[in-house]
DNA sequence: GCAAATTTCAAACAAATGTTTTATACTTTT
DNA sequence: AAAAGTATAAAACATTTGTTTGAAATTTGC
């Protein structure tokens, strides 16, 4: 039966209104999990609870909608990374120790099970293993605009670094925070469950003291 | 029109004899290029040059072929890392920074352009976003035991180390290893190529500083 | 309140998917 | 050399895929 718009507002109180919207959510949920080609549009539209036409219908195709909910993704989070990155680097106590911590916190929080957000890096992850968009308008600038500020603020706190060592550091650091976004599950499995904040600290603690250790010699 | 026996050899002179092999092989390739769901049974059974029935003849299905592919590169490559340890530790001269290079080197290398060898990395990066196997059957034990070899290697070459976390750093140098398997080629695009010699002694420097740090104070 | 624009819907589309079938070619056994 | 067993072939199978269609429902503008 068709739905009267009672039901419809009814139906939709605790989830956005707007199919494109709620498309979009289900996009960033479900091709976070299960990847591209592992996402039917019809699994899309079920979880958005519309219609099938309704992807072709608002974005013109899967691609599009694929690539409408990176770019907002991204944005997403290199928004608040942003703001933790400011925050961090004009405050009066600012330390290498510090910044790292708090890069770290932000990255790392999201495999807290209280934590509902998508990773940002599995998306990045699955994009790089199987591009689907083209390279020069999404990731390339956005992402290289991070890492340079990042590998800035390194400089800034560590006196001494030069550009390429400093960029080099940025990768290790997020080579180590990707690490258990990808295993986390598995390490409890295999061994022990390793608490978020001791996981913190101790990336924390490989990273200060090689990059001062670096500097210092 | 058929193939006479003579026909058959010579067409298959320089790649493995057998269907099986040549499936193996051309799922070990684009299993890993391109994933599960990416890769059709007719793109694995063109790459063998076999008929697309031959999958499921002689494994009984994709599942299967992708099974076993698995198990077969995971022997191979764990078996080179288990002789490369072997060598180091047995040396003469053994020190945690050898250890750390030779297992860097022995991972980095599958960048360079002249290995053609498949970066098992990648594979077991797309098992883990895009579950295929029951966990218990391959993945589980022999990266487990592997994962522990590393660790109890570390403990034995620098005293003082105790397990969980000798653990934690060998997934922090996954992690460091890991990130270039992934992003390598985008560094170059996006800043600037870095040699492979270089970002195998960057990352052997932030671990070996790292650790040494921990156990002396 | 009505016409126009927008959105939703079920049904159908062609193309691609993994698998099965049946027949033919080849190899081995006797 | 005939028979039995194994491997390959092309065609067809039923599903599932992303997309399109055309009509119905809803919202918007006046």
């Amino acid at each position: 039966m068709a739905l009267k718009k009672m039901d419809f507002q009814a139906k939709n109180c605790d989830c956005p209104h707007g199919a494109t919207d709620r498309l979009l959510d289900a996009a960033e949920k479900l091709f976070c999990e299960q990847g591209f080609n592992g996402t039917s549009v019809r699994d899309l539209t079920k979880a958005a609870h519309c219609n099938i036409a309704a992807v072709n219908y608002h974005f013109g195709g899967k691609d599009q909608l694929y690539e409408q909910m990176f770019r907002r993704h991204l944005g997403q989070v290199f928004k608040q990374h942003q703001e933790n990155i400011e925050r961090v680097m004009s405050g009066s106590e600012t330390s290498l120790e510090r910044f790292l911590e708090s890069l770290a916190r932000i990255s790392l929080e999201k495999l807290s099970a209280a934590d509902t957000q998508i990773p940002l890096m599995k998306l990045i992850i699955r994009e790089c293993l199987n591009p689907q968009l083209k390279q020069e308008v999404v990731a390339l600038d956005i992402v290289k605009d991070f890492l340079k500020q990042l590998s800035a603020c390194l400089q800034k706190l560590v006196p001494g670094l030069d550009e390429k060592k400093a960029m080099m550091y940025v990768f290790s650091i997020e080579g180590m925070l990707m690490h258990p976004m990808l295993f986390y599950d598995l390490y409890s499995k295999m061994f022990w469950e390793i608490p978020i904040e001791e996981l913190t600290s101790h990336i924390v603690q490989v990273a200060a003291t090689a990059i001062r250790n670096a500097v210092d010699e």
